[in-house]
DNA sequence: CGCATTTAGTTCGACATCTAACCATTACCA
DNA sequence: TGGTAATGGTTAGATGTCGAACTAAATGCG
């Protein structure tokens, strides 16, 4: 039962996540693509090897993912001048723009799944779900 | 993060299930072909739209779902006689012989899950997580 | 009764995702 | 130094999943 209400509320938070895209004109993107965007928000440009290990895609997966926003006009991609292999992603200026967007719908999902509950119970569960990430 | 967690969860418990059923010459079964079978042992035969309902997929992916369970061998397929729009969807005999695997899955999936939890760590969590998917 | 609406399933096209195979380029080592 | 191994990315093919359009059958209403 456990697994069945973690699947069920990550796909609840997944059709969230696309509708909310959707209503800020991101029409046709995935929570990966979000993902993406958000960890350049964070930590800069990157490889395309980074991406995949922080947002826990396959590199495959990851060139399709980015191919897209680059078609987008989001994300920019460049050969990095110390080794001809790696590909740096960064964000274009309409990349930059989204990161509030990102941001709100981040916050607004986690309050409303956030709803009702106390500051600590949110460590609690937290913390029972740092063990079960641990075991899996 | 809690989402990021319940993401990370949900996919490490996939992948367990998928290598779970390999090892038991189930290869190239997804975990949701797991979930209609189940579905079936619980509740016997019943229609698609039932199954849909139960698995909380689209009709049209349980469609293909239960092709490949049909082309497998494991379920069969007929025509309601009560309403000729209805197909009823029930176990054959192989498919019957899957139920001890499948049982036998899901609780070894549970039990690395829930390893060091007490029993009370146990529906504290299963708690805190109904009252997120009530949210979501 | 007859026609419009609803309902159960399938088909179609799109897409995120995976694995496996492949291509370049870099790193390593004898 | 030269050739083999490792590494970063892409491509190809398969698959689960979705929404939308479609078909066929049942239901409901005037």
């Amino acid at each position: 039962m456990v697994v069945y209400l973690i699947g069920r509320i990550r796909d609840k938070a997944n059709r969230f996540i696309i509708a909310s895209l959707r209503k800020h004109s991101l029409e046709g993107f995935a929570p990966s693509h979000g993902d993406i965007l958000y960890a350049l928000f964070i930590k800069g440009p990157m490889s395309m090897k980074d991406l995949a290990s922080i947002i826990h895609r396959r590199k495959s997966t990851v060139t399709t993912l980015v191919n897209k926003l680059i078609d987008a006009g989001y994300v920019n991609k460049e050969s990095d001048p110390r080794d001809d292999r790696v590909s740096i992603i960064s964000l274009s200026e309409t990349g930059r723009e989204l990161k509030e967007t990102l941001v709100d719908i981040s916050e607004s999902l986690l309050s409303q799944l956030y709803q009702g509950f106390t500051d600590e119970e949110k460590k609690e569960l937290m913390r029972l779900l740092a063990r079960l990430h641990e075991n899996a």
